[in-house]
DNA sequence: AAAAATAGTTGATATAGATCAAAAAAATAT
DNA sequence: ATATTTTTTTGATCTATATCAACTATTTTT
């Protein structure tokens, strides 16, 4: 479906600064440039590279992390599952890692599932390794806590909308943050049905389809 | 007012595993264990010593950051600031840091604002000083990481609760966490008003006292 | 090209929870 | 002890949004 922004969102051209509520997640990550050669180096022997076809799952929620996920090529889905509905933290653009948030004591597991939107391409570092190289390098612990902090941005503006804005706000929200995220302009292809911006927005299809 | 949670709340007996949906943070932080002697007289000498009352701001969503906040004693709501309604995102009992996510780009501003719920003691941690010692004791670094993440994992727990659970659930969610984590017992002296613990669930006053 | 499946749309209805208003109770100040 | 303010409770109404059901349009499969 083509998608002109401009039919369904009205910016205010003075005003058009919409606030940190977006989903998607904004730049790569860039904590790779704090390694080292050798660090680097000893990342790229023991990755391993998988891909995914749109739709199939990367990491599964409550089960054992045994490596963090860089996210190559493609696009990703972060959500919480829960008995009956699912809640998308995060639309995770290439360039980024997922699984980070698994490091917090010391049996990992993962805290969210990911799936692939779209046809997909990750790298698996080795957990013990990423440890290792954060216990090594403070620089690039560093560069992880900025990381994780700008996703906790995200979140706490995603929480806020959810909690605090209605259907149009929402839905606009993500059509905006889409737009300007994803594809960098008003108009674009959508590769996204009803249903998954139901799920983007919380919200029913039908009610998706009113606003 | 003396409140027993066993007229309110109904736990399972067999199975009163409730889920980690919990408002209050949990353990104390334990990252300056990982500081060195020395690391830790720097912060001692330059660390400063503030008390506020119940309800006082102790620090402002938006403004500079320039300390991150130790808090001692006391109770503090965390919380974001919004147009109609406040979004609680935590309570943080004595031993916590607060202010950690600011430090997420260069220009280091307070995330969240934070307040105090009964007289409470805190102590500023030059921020200059603690990104110092981020980036040249990488233990230290691991453990504020953990930290980290482990606010995050709560923060998903009451996003997930909040978007998916109704009033009933949210409201024994809330109460079930202030006994454990807080007062340790099921019958306990609830400091909060009903309209405190509207905003605690994001509900109406008048809800809270009809659930 | 026809059939089947999926996605999108519309209308009617149901419901959780907010809001408004007013009374009762409790806490605080005089 | 009395007056005043704040908190709690209750009832009535209103609203946003989900759910259900049916129907149309589009895509995919045969």
């Amino acid at each position: 479906m083509v998608f002109n922004l401009k039919n369904y969102v009205f910016l205010n051209p003075m005003k058009n600064t919409y606030s940190n509520t977006c989903t998607v997640l904004d730049a790569a990550n860039s904590c790779f440039y704090e390694l080292t050669e050798e660090e680097k180096a000893l990342i790229e022997l023991k990755k391993i590279t998988l891909t995914y076809k749109k739709g199939e799952i990367i990491s599964k929620q409550g089960s054992f992390a045994s490596h963090i996920i860089y996210l190559k090529k493609g696009l990703a889905k972060v959500y919480l599952e829960g008995k009956s509905k699912n809640l998308i933290l995060t639309i995770t653009p290439p360039g980024n890692l997922m699984g980070l948030p698994c490091l917090y004591d010391d049996n990992n597991v993962f805290l969210y599932s990911a799936s692939a939107y779209v046809d997909s391409e990750v790298e698996l570092i080795d957990i013990e390794l990423f440890k290792k190289l954060i216990l090594q390098n403070a620089k690039f612990a560093f560069a992880i806590i900025k990381t994780l902090n700008a996703n906790t941005v995200q979140t706490y503006g995603r929480f806020y909308c959810f909690t605090n804005k209605q259907m149009h706000g929402r839905l606009a929200d993500i059509l905006l943050c889409l737009a300007q995220r994803i594809y960098g302009e008003d108009s674009f292809h959508l590769p996204l049905t009803r249903a998954a911006l139901a799920e983007l927005t919380g919200m029913s299809t039908e009610s998706v389809v009113r606003v």
